[in-house]
DNA sequence: ATGCCAAGACGGATGAACAG
DNA sequence: CTGTTCATCCGTCTTGGCAT
């Protein structure tokens, strides 16, 4: 496997191979890695319910948990199956790390776990593993590690790389082209060529990426020697926002509640994460529609505090509101 | 999904025919 | 003799289909 200098170089390996050679399963437990990464760098907690836990010991070793459905998105809710032959083929991948000091090899995960019983995927990462984790979570080359994922062809992989930041058009001669790909011996007719390489991975790029293309055949003549590529740039497709934004929704109610109004469920009415997720869409609601929910909320308190169940008085109280206005 | 192929269409190259 | 037009030919492209 590749030799590394630094962690620079480790991301982009990590990235590049995750391009081409990691299952889609490994993929999406590499891309559940950064989203934690990012969790914890912004001091979110997970909430209880979800499984998910990241522990750091003196070594800088970090033991990873995460539930067996994070990966699996159609398939069968527990298959463990699938997430044994991931992390299998996960912890056979590593790098040879080389400096003037040291030499060492890193495996991608370490000692994989899967808990039968609770569908709970366990494992360990060297600190450089980590490291780089959190490195993807900061920057765009978190998107860019989700774009690497979520691309089907390899084609539309290495157009990607062509096109992205690229200002000004660029042209290849065919042969050239196919070199890139590695399809020298294939595609003996140009059509065939653009059918299958070109327009699929335009396609794809078109749907997805925030870079794709344009393109036009050069002929001197009769005969297609080269392309030139346009690129052009969907701006709409770089806004990953969006969809962190959902992933966090499902990982912390702080997302879709007020910071005063979580911090009075939490601190006035004793409410825990869980408690408050079981009931976010009516906070929710709640703060929405009530005037000043908090102020609400601290009218409520006082009766509250005399029920058996002041977090139960708050919840009715909230629900007849809302059914009056 | 990917690579190959057959048939017909197309474009440019060539050169014969023709007009001036 | 020279320049233009047009038919013909050849290689390449397109389309659609087939096989794996």
């Amino acid at each position: 496997m590749a030799k590394i200098n630094n962690k620079d170089v480790l991301q982009s390996y990590i990235l590049t191979t995750a391009k081409y050679d990691y299952s889609v399963h490994e993929k999406r437990i590499l891309y559940r890695l950064v989203e934690m990464a990012q969790t914890e760098t912004e001091g979110l907690k997970f909430s209880s319910g979800d499984c998910r836990k990241i522990q750091h010991d003196l070594f800088g070793y970090v033991d990873i948990e995460m539930p067996i459905s994070d990966i699996l998105v159609n398939e069968k809710d527990k298959n463990h199956k699938i997430a044994k032959e991931a992390l299998e083929s996960l912890s056979q991948k590593y790098l040879i790390y080389e400096d003037s000091e040291v030499w060492e090899k890193i495996n991608i995960v370490l000692s994989p776990k899967i808990q039968k019983f609770h569908s709970i995927i366990k494992f360990k990462l060297e600190p450089k593993i980590w490291d780089c984790m959190l490195d993807f979570s900061k920057g765009f080359r978190k998107y860019e590690l989700k774009t690497a994922m979520q691309f089907e062809s390899v084609y539309s992989m290495r157009f990607y790389e062509l096109m992205s930041n690229q200002k000004s058009p660029l042209s290849y001669s065919v042969e050239a082209l196919k070199e890139m790909f590695q399809i020298q011996n294939k595609y003996k007719q140009i059509n065939d060529f653009t059918k299958r390489v070109i327009d699929p991975a335009k396609k794809e790029l078109d749907e997805k990426s925030p870079y794709s293309f344009t393109y036009k055949p050069e002929k001197p003549s009769r005969k297609i020697i080269g392309f030139t590529f346009f690129p052009v740039y969907n701006p709409q497709h770089r806004d990953d926002n969006l969809e962190t934004a959902e992933l966090r929704k499902k990982i912390s109610p702080a997302w879709d509640l007020s910071r005063p109004v979580l911090q009075y469920l939490k601190h006035q009415f004793e409410f825990t994460s869980t408690e408050v997720k079981t009931h976010v869409e009516l906070f929710k609601t709640a703060q929405s529609q009530i005037d000043d929910f908090v102020l609400f909320m601290s009218k409520v308190k006082a009766r509250a505090n005399r029920a058996k169940n002041p977090k139960g008085y708050l919840i009715n109280a909230i629900r007849k509101e809302l059914k009056q206005t």
